[in-house]
Order: structure tokens, then C-alpha cells, then sequence
RNA sequence: GGGCGUAUGGCUCAGUUGGUUAGAGCGCAGCCUUCACACGGCUGAGGUCACAGGUUCGAGUCCUGUUACGCCCACCA
């Protein structure tokens, strides 16, 4: 086979050229018929196809695939699919905003609804099933985005393996395991205090929250003769008890007695509970229901009374009070926000004179919803929870995990430790996973919320808003002695923590799953430990007492130049994903992102770029050079010592660099092989070019050969030890001389190098030390590289002078040395050039 | 309040189990263009390894403390 190597190699249109034959060969085919131990399974973490198109996606993606390529190269069948999550609120938020519509569940639904051109200023209000129709198509359109990009970067994916989080295979498998867990007792429907967000108006999970500090103010306020301190006066409405801490000497005497709110006039006992502390305030807490999460432990432990005041809409209730007079105070705050009746209660207590002193302002963490811009609340209301396992059992489960970084793990940790309550997977939104149940309306028209009726296994994933249960017609919705359907959704981690299941086949596809499960692979974001990871561990543990995966690789995230917030200016953006590989590359940025090892932070660092292209740029120039000398000739000896030195030193980098991918440490993977690429082009190139063209006088034939085979096989290699990294451009060159697709060649084993590696990489060291000698004096006499060279006196150790004495020939020609003489002494290297005619 | 990570020339980072004058790339300065490469090559200047103690014959590397930045967790009245 003759080679086919450009006259001008480029590395423009690469992307094109290889993503489009990589798909059309199905070069990344997973072959199912390989089994367990043969196949190297990744859950890829579906990308949130809501959000905006990052640089940082494409990075940490990128990490996963220097890994995938390697396992594939070292012959592992690797199964790694592709998914997205098109779940949740964003979304529901960007269908608003893109059409124009605005979800109203009691509308019925519209045959071939179309939203107009453009997008109204009052949104058209459309049914549930026609809003999530538009949720669907607005994500399809994004989805097509993601492949593009994927395919453009060179994600090395299965594509056949694609999956929806809100497709009907995940929608029924998520329903599948729900309903198990139902069976179980573990997922269960409970009236309970719940973080709400008031105005998206959901209940929410602990994992969704966050702090934010806010302003607020300490009011000190009399209940009777004790003075208590609040953020929040305007519960007082809701107090239903004071405590102080059991060892306290100054409420002692207290407990057990009562006191009397101000305003309300509410009769609360005043109790003893060790949460309470001493040194907050005046050491004495007013319990509402509910002010915060310690309210609902005080609340529950003491088994204290409900008097909610707070509504869904985060406005007070209206309600009744027996005295006229109290029910004028409360009538002054019913319907305000919680802000406005503060403010307002305020005055009221400092007209009574219940208010003591003025409120001392404070700042202090206040909990949101992540994606919310009110603080949260705490709402009782109707909501399924799934039971986590033991805190034991999880923190032994994240022990066993393996972590890449380390250090990673204690984060898993310590969100386990921090574990309070159950886990709420009910979302009240649209655009989700629909709970598989309905509730029997009796006669008398009250909804029994109590025994819900589930979907038959067989019948699933259904949506109980459109689909009747067994045993009903459809006229019976809605109606006494009928039924209703489930409103609500799941949140997106109920569905997304059972990916390794799902993807791996669980009851849909068992042959697939007996092969890939439990998967090798989890990459993740470290902002998803609490969730992503945490849920996935304890739905593996429910459903089969084990890990899912057996190793995490937690990536950091980029960060701009400057440290802030990426940009999100779309469309003309040089930052966006396509504007950075439009100007630098694909394997440029790959590039880029090989330099951050797993759990590090980077930055948009325009050198690296750089960097990386030049890289490309040169693989492509050192092997056209590598590759110009016609028929390859197998059977040539490796005789010449500089050969076999540069053959010793590539076989120690391929042991390194195998060494570092098994540690999924790609970075160190690539800095070996980068670094012997270039010393190969700038010292071992230089050295053999002379003796590769075989054009002087005095080069035996032999020597030439040498040459011209260890040239080819130290690119193979290195090709090979580059291409998970540039895989565009390695794919390139070995389209000039190799059958097939790199990326399904061998990964480059020190074997292959058996009987030509016994050099001495010292050898070639020393050599290129001369020549740098060589090539500083004539930089500094300002002449040329190719200036000829009178004399080279070489004094040094004997062993370096052993070492040179080898690979003499090489060094004269190279440096166009008149007469080199090595002696044994003290080190020196002294250059002396041709006079200049 | 508890914890994790980072701190090395202007910038981005390597520095393996402590061992001779601390490495690389970018940037900078200078030089070199026929024969793989100007989307290039070569050479050079540039660092008291955040700070303070300690262990040691010897510390960027180990120990203690401090500071700065980033992050995680916490029952935040």
C-alpha cells in the first residue's frame, strides 16, 4: 500500500471530514454481544438540553472521552451512550418565553395546536398536554444542537443508545421503579410540612435549596413577661409554643407554664428541648408553624398543634379569630406578602408597646430554591416521598465508590450526614414524569387521597391526567363515585437517579443489562454530588443493595479569564462552544481541556488554544516528513544507536502514559507524550534527517533503512498515544498510510518494542545537549542552523563520552560538524564555525 | 462553626517515595526563511517555591500555625 501524503496538509475541515465518516462507519459502535467483564460501561450524565450551550459542558464532556477512548484502544468494548435531560422547570420556562403560551391545567386540549409566528405580548393560555407537546418540540430543537456539537468535539458516543429523560422508555421505567417502591412501602403519600417556593409555587427537596444572605433585623418582643427574639415577627400569628434549652437557668422555672402572644393573644406553653441554644438571642425560641426546618423538628418532636398562616401564594391567609379586636389586627395582614406584614406588624408592636427596643439589624442566610427569587417557606401539603435507606448504609456505599479526585468523596459524605427527612420527588409543574397513580372520588365528591390506584406495570409509563385507571371510563374523571388523576410530577433527580438503570436496560432490556450493570463510569459535575450522584446511589441501593458504578470522575468548572461568571451573550460570542472550535479547532480544544485534571477549575485561556493547534499543526508536518520516504520496509534492521535510543525512551512513555490513563489521570497521559512528540521533532529528527534521505557520502544503506523504520514506528506509536486526545487530527494522518479507524487501533503496549527498545535514552540526551551547544553558537554568531561547523571538542565524563562516541555519524551530520573530537575530562563543549567566505 | 481544594518566574501549570545549580509552554528579547513545518525553527533573560516557626546532614516536597482566593457542609430563632 503506497501512502497518500498531502503536499500541504491543513487542518481545516477535519471536524467535517472525520465526524461525518466516524458516523456513517459507526466507528464508535458498542458490540453487545461482548459481556461483562469485556465491556467498559459509562452513565453519561444526560446534558440539561434547557440550558444555554457552555464551553464548560463541552470541556468536562471532552474529559470523559480521553477516557473512553483509551479503555476502547486498550480493548475494552466500551458502552457509552448518549442522553438528554429535558425535564424540568427551565425548560417549561423557555417554552413560555419561545412560544409565547402559558400553561393552564383546566383547559381541555387542542387537536394540532400551533403557537403563532411570533410570540404575543399576553401569552395564549393552552391545556397541559398541549404545553408539554411544545416542551417537546422546543427541546428536539435543542437536542439537534447538543449532536452537533457532541459529534463537532468528537464525543466518541454510541448514538443508537440515545435517550430522552422525558421520552416514554424513561418515562415508564421511572414509573416502573416508583410503583416498585410504592409495593415496598418506600415511596409513600403524606400530608407533611414542605419547602415551598412561593413563587413558582412547587414544593421542593432539601438538595434544591441554597443560602443566600440576606438583610434582616432582630426583634426583641414580650410574651407575656419573657422577651424572645425574631427574624420573623410577622409569625407571630403562628407561634405555638416558646423553648428554651432544658439546662437553662433562666426559663427553668418556666416549663410548663404558659405565656400569652402579644397582638393574637394565643395562649403557648413555654417547653425545653435541647436544639435550643442558650446564646442566640435571649436564649428563648418562638416556634411557628412554620418559620424554618427547626420549627418543624420542634414542632414534630414536641408534638405540638398546626396553625398555618402562610399561604401556597406566599401571602398571609385569611382566617377567623374568636376577638373581634385580634381578628382587626389579622385582617390588616391577610393577604400581605411576608415582607409587607412585617413591616406592618411591626408598627402594630410598637404602638402596643410589645416590641422592645428597636429591631438590631442583622445579616444572615436565608434558603432559596437554587433557580427561585423568593425566600422559601414552609407549607403543609400533599406530597409522595421516597424513604432513604440508613445513613449507614449510604456512607458505606459512597466508601466503596472510587473517586476521581479523592478528595471529592467527603463532599458525598457530608451531604449524607446532613441528611433530615425523607426526599420529596413531587413537583407541582407540567412538564415531567407524571406519578402513575389516581385517587377515587367518593360519592359524596371528596377525593380519598389515601388509597391511591396505581397503573398496571404492563400499561405504563401512563399519564394519569389523559389516561384512565382499570375499572373506570373516561366520563367518570372528575366525578363523585369516579375518579381523579395525580397532578403533579416528579422532580427531574427522581427520574435522572435511576440513569445507570435505565440506560443499562433494566426490565426493558435484560441480555443488555446482565452486560453493562453495574457500569464502570460515572463523569459528573461536582456541583451534582448532592444530587445526581446522592440520588443515584440510593435508588442502586433500594433497588439492588449496591453501587451502580464503580468509579465517579468529578470534573471542576471554567471560568473565564477574569475569574467571573462566564458570559452569556449568545449567538456571535467567541466563547460560546462553536465560536471557540469555529476559531481554533476541535483537537485545540480538546487540547485545552486535557490540561485540567479531573476536579480542577480552569479558565478560557486563549494560549492554550493556541497551544493545541500548534500541536495538531505539527503532527501533521513531522509525519508527512516521517512518512515521505516511499515503501515502508519491515524487515529493516534498527541498528543505529540513536534509533534505538529514541525507541527505548518512547517504549519508558508509553508505560508512563498507560500508567497515568489507568489512574484516569489524562492530563499527566498527555504531558508525556506531548513532551516526547516534541523532543522527537526538535532533536531526534534533526539528528536522523541527514541519514533518512541517505544522500550523503559514507551512509550505508542500512543506517538509511534504520532510519525510515524507526521514524514510522515511533509515529505509530505516538499517534496512538495522542489520538484520545487530537483525535482529528491522528485520525488524518492515519488515513495517509494505516487500514481502519485509529480509534479502534491498539493502544500502544511497551511490547510492541521488543528487540529494537534496548537503547539508552541517555544516549540520545547527551546528543541533543551537543546539538543545542552547536546550535547556541551560531545563534550567537547570528548565522544560520545550516552553517557549517569547522570543529566540536567535546570533553565530559567517559560514560557520556561512550555515549556520544555511538552516535557520532548522527551528530557530525546533523550539525554539519568539519571534525568532532571527544576526549575524557572535565566537562566542555567547545563549537567552532567555518570561516564565512 | 466544621471541612475540602489551591497558593511555584508577567500568565497557565509540572514537580513522583524530602537529595546535587527548581522544570515546561505562553508572553518577552534576540537570531534564523530553499530541501516536514513561518499556523515555523533556534537561542536567551526571568523564580529568596504565600508567610512564620519546626523536624532533618539536607524541605517547593514532611509537621504546626497564619494569610489570601475558590468551594462544600451546618438545627441560620
Amino acid at each position: 500500500m503506497s501512502t497518500a501524503v498531502p503536499d500541504k496538509p491543513a487542518l481545516e475541515g477535519l471536524e467535517e471530514k472525520w465526524s461525518a465518516r466516524w458516523k456513517a462507519d459507526d466507528t464508535y459502535a458498542f458490540d453487545r454481544t461482548k459481556t461483562r467483564e469485556q465491556i467498559y460501561s459509562v452513565d453519561t450524565p444526560p446534558p440539561t438540553v434547557s440550558g444555554h450551550l457552555h464551553p464548560g459542558s463541552m470541556w468536562s464532556y471532552t474529559h470523559t472521552d480521553f477516557m473512553v477512548r483509551y479503555k476502547r484502544m486498550t480493548g475494552w468494548e466500551v458502552f457509552y451512550p448518549m442522553g438528554w435531560d429535558d425535564n424540568g422547570l427551565n425548560i417549561e420556562r423557555r417554552t413560555q418565553i419561545n412560544y409565547g403560551v402559558i400553561c393552564d391545567p383546566s383547559l381541555p386540549y387542542v387537536e394540532n395546536f400551533e403557537p403563532p409566528e411570533k410570540p404575543p405580548k399576553d401569552p395564549i393560555p393552552v391545556s397541559r398536554p398541549n404545553f408539554v407537546e411544545l416542551c417537546r418540540r422546543l427541546t428536539e430543537e435543542l437536542e439537534d444542537e447538543f449532536e452537533q456539537l457532541w459529534r463537532t468535539v468528537g464525543l466518541s458516543c454510541e448514538w443508537s443508545y440515545l435517550y430522552r429523560t422525558i421520552g416514554k422508555d424513561v418515562s415508564g421505567i421511572s414509573q416502573r421503579a416508583f410503583l416498585q417502591l410504592v409495593e415496598r412501602g418506600d415511596a409513600f403519600r403524606l400530608e407533611a410540612p414542605t419547602l415551598w417556593d412561593v413563587d413558582f409555587q412547587t414544593s421542593l427537596a432539601q438538595a434544591d435549596l441554597e443560602d443566600r444572605e440576606l438583610a434582616g433585623a432582630y426583634h426583641k418582643i414580650k410574651f407575656s413577661d419573657i422577651e424572645i427574639e425574631t427574624t420573623r415577627p410577622e409569625l407571630i400569628p403562628a407561634c405555638v409554643a416558646l423553648v428554651a434549652h432544658p439546662d437553662d437557668d433562666r426559663y427553668k422555672a418556666r416549663f410548663g407554664t404558659t405565656v400569652r402572644s402579644p397582638l393574637f393573644d394565643v395562649e403557648v406553653p413555654v417547653l425545653a428541648h435541647e436544639l435550643a441554644q442558650p446564646d442566640k438571642g435571649t436564649g428563648i425560641a418562638m416556634i411557628c408553624t412554620f418559620g424554618d426546618q427547626t420549627d418543624v423538628v420542634w414542632w414534630r418532636e414536641l408534638g405540638l398543634p398546626v396553625r398555618s398562616i402562610m399561604g401556597r401564594n406566599g401571602r398571609l391567609l385569611p382566617l377567623e379569630w374568636d376577638d373581634p379586636e385580634v381578628q382587626a389586627r389579622y385582617d390588616e395582614l391577610a393577604g400581605r406578602n411576608a415582607k409587607q406584614a412585617q413591616k406592618r406588624i411591626v408598627d402594630m408592636l410598637r404602638e402596643s408597646g410589645d416590641l422592645v427596643g428597636d429591631p438590631k439589624p442583622i445579616t444572615h442566610a436565608v434558603k432559596f430554591w437554587e433557580n427561585g427569587k423568593s425566600p422559601l417557606e414552609i407549607v403543609t401539603t400533599r406530597q409522595w416521598f421516597i424513604k432513604f435507606p440508613p445513613k449507614e448504609k449510604l456512607l458505606q456505599r459512597a466508601n466503596e465508590l472510587h473517586f476521581h479526585p479523592e478528595f471529592m468523596r467527603v463532599r458525598l459524605q457530608n451531604w449524607i450526614e446532613g441528611l433530615q427527612g425523607d426526599w420529596n420527588i413531587t413537583r407541582q409543574r407540567f412538564f415531567g414524569v407524571p406519578f402513575p397513580v389516581w385517587y377515587p372520588v367518593g360519592d359524596d365528591g371528596e377525593v380519598d387521597w389515601h388509597t391511591p390506584i396505581t397503573a398496571p406495570l404492563d400499561a405504563l409509563p401512563v399519564d394519569p391526567s389523559t389516561d384512565v385507571p382499570p375499572g373506570y371510563t373516561a366520563e367518570q374523571r372528575n366525578q363523585p363515585g369516579g375518579f381523579i388523576g395525580d397532578p403533579d410530577v416528579m422532580d427531574t433527580w427522581a427520574t435522572s437517579s435511576v440513569s445507570p438503570e435505565f440506560v443499562s436496560g433494566w426490565e426493558r432490556d435484560p441480555d443488555l443489562f446482565e452486560r453493562v450493570f453495574p457500569m464502570d463510569l460515572r463523569p459528573q459535575g461536582q456541583d451534582i454530588i448532592r444530587t445526581w450522584l446522592f440520588y443515584t446511589l440510593v435508588r442502586g441501593e433500594m433497588q439492588f443493595g449496591g453501587l451502580p458504578f464503580t468509579h465517579t470522575n468529578i470534573s471542576g468548572f471554567v471560568t473565564d479569564p477574569d475569574r467571573k461568571k462566564l458570559s452569556k451573550s449568545a449567538g456571535n460570542s467567541e466563547d460560546t462552544p462553536f465560536g471557540l472550535i469555529a476559531k481554533h479547532g476541535a483537537d485545540a480544544v480538546r487540547y485545552w481541556a486535557s490540561g485540567a485534571k479531573p476536579g480542577r477549575d480552569a479558565t478560557i485561556d486563549p494560549n492554550e488554544f493556541k497551544i493545541g493547534r500548534r500541536l495538531a499543526m505539527k503532527v501533521l508536518n513531522a509525519s508527512k516528513f516521517a512518512l515521505g520516504f516511499g515503501e515502508e520496509d519491515a524487515s529493516a534492521p534498527i541498528g543505529e544507536p540513536v534509533d534505538r535510543a529514541l525507541l527505548a525512551g518512547l517504549r519508558a512513555t508509553i508505560a508512563h502514559a498507560t500508567a497515568a490513563f489507568e489512574d484516569y489521570d489524562y492530563t499527566s497521559a498527555r504531558d508525556v507524550a506531548e513532551t516526547f512528540f516534541w523532543s522527537f521533532c526538535d532533536d531526534y529528527l534533526e539528528l536522523v534527517k541527514t541519514r533518512a534521505y541517505g544522500q550523503d557520502e559514507g551512509i550505508g544503506l542500512e543506517a538509511t533503512a534504520s532510519a525510515r523504520r524507526t521514524l514510522r514506528i515511533a509515529l505509530d506509536v505516538q499517534l496512538r498515544l495522542l489520538a484520545p486526545f487530537v483525535p482529528f487530527v491522528t485520525e488524518e494522518v492515519w488515513s495517509w498510510w494505516r487500514e481502519g479507524s485509529i480509534h479502534r487501533a491498539k493502544w500502544p503496549t511497551v511490547d510492541e518494542l521488543d528487540g529494537m527498545a534496548d537503547g539508552d535514552d541517555a544516549t540520545l540526551r547527551a546528543a541533543a545537549h551537543v546539538l543545542g551547544q552547536i546550535r547556541r553558537t551560531k545563534t550567537e554568531a547570528k548565522v544560520g542552523m545550516r552553517a557549517p561547523v569547522l570543529r566540536v571538542d567535546v570533553a565530559d565524563a567517559e560514560e557520556t563520552i561512550g555515549r556520544l562516541a555511538h552516535v557520532a555519524d548522527d551528530l557530525v551530520r546533523a550539525g554539519s560538524i568539519g571534525s568532532l573530537n571527544l576526549t575524557i575530562g572535565e566537562p566542555l563543549i567547545a563549537v567552532e564555525l567555518a570561516p564565512t567566505e
